[in-house]
DNA sequence: CCATTATCGATAAAAAATTATCGATAATGG
DNA sequence: CCATTATCGATAATTTTTTATCGATAATGG
């Protein structure tokens, strides 16, 4: 285990497969199987397997792993136990809506504060945290060590935004506008796009009724 | 072109592809090359021109596509030129904000009413569109003939909602809750999953921090 | 009018991810 | 106590995706 390197596809998966340990399943069973998740879950019990492995080492075979255990490495593999900070810019609807939920603590996230450009929402407070004016973004990331970006601008400002949060130390962008933003080596970007997600959608739907 | 079996991953990069050719640019040229593009959304060139072969036939050595009709066959492509029909289950916080999205229109996606088991949101109206009743469901669906499911309710009651739509005839679910849902073979489920975003975020701190 | 150059499209090579196979292990039941 | 069985973990095969290479084409400049 322990093997730090995972790849995109899999980390993807390990979020669902702690879903469905906490989830309320069939009696508190002390132990889980690859082959239970994986049937589930509709995936290869061997994708399970090797996902599993690099998270965990718990797994004896003829038993599976011990579920509690296997949410615990799973949390901390996921780094659920120990939140990280993040700033939010952009503090319209979206970004309003995202400071006001609640269930990033469980994911590890917990936002400190909201900043926009317009003066009329300065000093605001949304769910307890305050809307700053963007001048203050700098100087908060970097006294706090903040690592963490949420973009939820208008497209067209969204690579401005971007850049003066990479200025202000952040290290990954969690992107919500329809943008593609330019960033330096060593600097991740997550895009939240509905467009790509609607895609998808219209896609499947397209395939469905040529071959019908 | 008109290949109709694009990979996952083409389909994902299209959209931006589009969000690129669509935006101000450096003056309305007239052409744009693959190279361009590949070099605006830091893509390898071959991977660009491989993408668009598959919607487009209008791209010629030394020119390149011209811009105008590539969004058009972009637009098609990906369905945004005729709207799909959508139901919308869950008519809480998010369920709402989506409603009264008005950027749907513009991907193809028009959201045709809401639904909620909560009596008290009974005959409500968001953004212009009818909250109903969850019975009033598969009339619906089946009498205008919706495809796209969206699932906006808490994720303990998601698989529930998401059997009742696949009954009213569903073909795809846009699923907004955390949860797995299964569905039988040729429905399409697309995941928009907070919690995977946040994983991919959080491991990639985890790896600059463990490497520096 | 011809050499040069930017670009496409196709084919080939490389890398990554998924899926299959197989031996090893440990609990269970006779 | 031993055969059976469920499961793991590792290795191998397959498939998919990405990246590289190369000839063909058409505009440009001399």
């Amino acid at each position: 285990m322990s093997d730090r390197c995972v790849s995109k596809q899999t980390l993807q998966r390990l979020p669902a497969y702690l879903n469905y340990l906490r989830g309320p399943g069939k009696g508190p069973k002390k132990h889980v199987s690859a082959t239970m998740i994986a049937e589930a879950l509709g995936l290869n019990d061997v994708v399970v397997r090797k996902d599993l492995a690099s998270v965990s080492s718990s797994g004896r075979p003829k038993v599976g792993y011990v579920r509690s255990e296997l949410i615990k490495e799973l949390e901390k593999f996921l780094g659920y136990d120990n939140s990280q900070d993040a700033v939010l810019v952009g503090a319209g609807k979206l970004g309003q809506a995202l400071m006001a939920y609640g269930g990033f603590p469980q994911y590890g996230l917990n936002i400190l504060a909201g900043f926009d450009s317009d003066p009329r929402l300065d000093g605001a407070e949304v769910a307890g945290k305050k809307i700053l004016s963007m001048d203050k973004l700098p100087g908060l990331c970097r006294r706090v060590g903040v690592h963490i970006g949420i973009i939820t601008v208008p497209g067209e400002h969204a690579q401005a935004v971007c850049d003066q949060l990479i200025d202000s130390g952040i290290l990954a962008v969690w992107n919500f506008a329809n943008a593609h933003l330019l960033v330096p080596e060593g600097i991740l970007v997550q895009n939240e796009n509905m467009a790509v997600s609607l895609a998808l959608l219209s896609n499947h739907l397209k395939e469905v009724f040529s071959t019908k």
